[in-house]
DNA sequence: TGTATTATTGAAAATGACTTTCATTATCAA
DNA sequence: TTGATAATGAAAGTCATTTTCAATAATACA
């Protein structure tokens, strides 16, 4: 993977935003400074970058999927299926589970940005 | 939700096949008995079977979703990102995971069919 | 340095999973 | 019954993502 220009102005703009974006949203970004730049060479760049563990790729009950740097300080989300509401958890609880889940599988886990779903607290009240 | 025949067809063929299934895959199968059934119906009917919690829906790496009846013994998955083998686990740790994210979060946790993504013990000696 | 090799890119078109619309039919409660 | 509403089939549409292909840029290495 070379260094490319594209992938380095990605990582920006995901280092810039302290939140999720779509592969659309970040495209709309880059074209402010790469007024050529096609949708399709963002989804290519956002794949390698996936593949190197750079930027996590996740479903988080959207109709695109989302797109986030990988930091330092990992964290996961729950998610609520009602008001769509997002809740970030970082929590050694996770990595304690993904480690003896690791053990005894044998299996390297690359998941690094767990998305679980649920009914948040507010929406259980209202019945 | 109305006990309709194609929910329940859709069910029974859930039943007898002990893996999981793309929406396609269930089409084909129920055009067998029914003749004229459409994709649309097939989609429709999966999603309230979803809602009421009787079948899971989850990506699994492929290109679309794979549905699977929820049984009285869930489990949850390993998948392999080189070569796509899936190992199914049975685990407390998984429950008690979630339970204890249950009672930090107050959130309803709803989901049912953890698909964890790694690489195997093969693809990891294969450098 | 060139120069071959290979990765990245933009443009355009294609893919395909899934959704929507709408008119018709089936279910069910009262 | 009957009236409301849910489920259905057919057809068309949506749109996120991928693919193809020719051009260009980055690297290896002679
Ligand atoms: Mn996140
Ligand atoms: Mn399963
Ligand atoms: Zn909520
Ligand atoms: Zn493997």
């Amino acid at each position: 993977m070379r260094t490319s220009s594209i992938s380095n102005a990605i990582l920006k703009v995901l280092e810039s935003q302290d939140d999720h974006l779509t592969a659309k949203e970040i495209y709309e970004i880059m074209k402010k400074t790469f007024t050529a730049v096609d949708t399709s060479t963002i989804y290519r760049a956002l794949e390698r970058l996936v593949h190197v563990g750079k930027v996590s790729v996740s479903d988080m009950g959207g109709t695109a999927v989302v797109y986030e740097l990988v930091s330092k300080n990992p964290h996961h989300h729950l998610v609520c299926e009602k008001c769509h509401k997002q809740i970030t958890f970082r929590n050694e609880k996770v990595s304690d589970f993904l480690d003896s889940i690791e053990k005894e599988s044998g299996f390297q886990i690359t998941t690094n940005h767990l998305v679980l779903f649920g009914i948040c607290p507010e929406c259980q009240k209202k019945k």
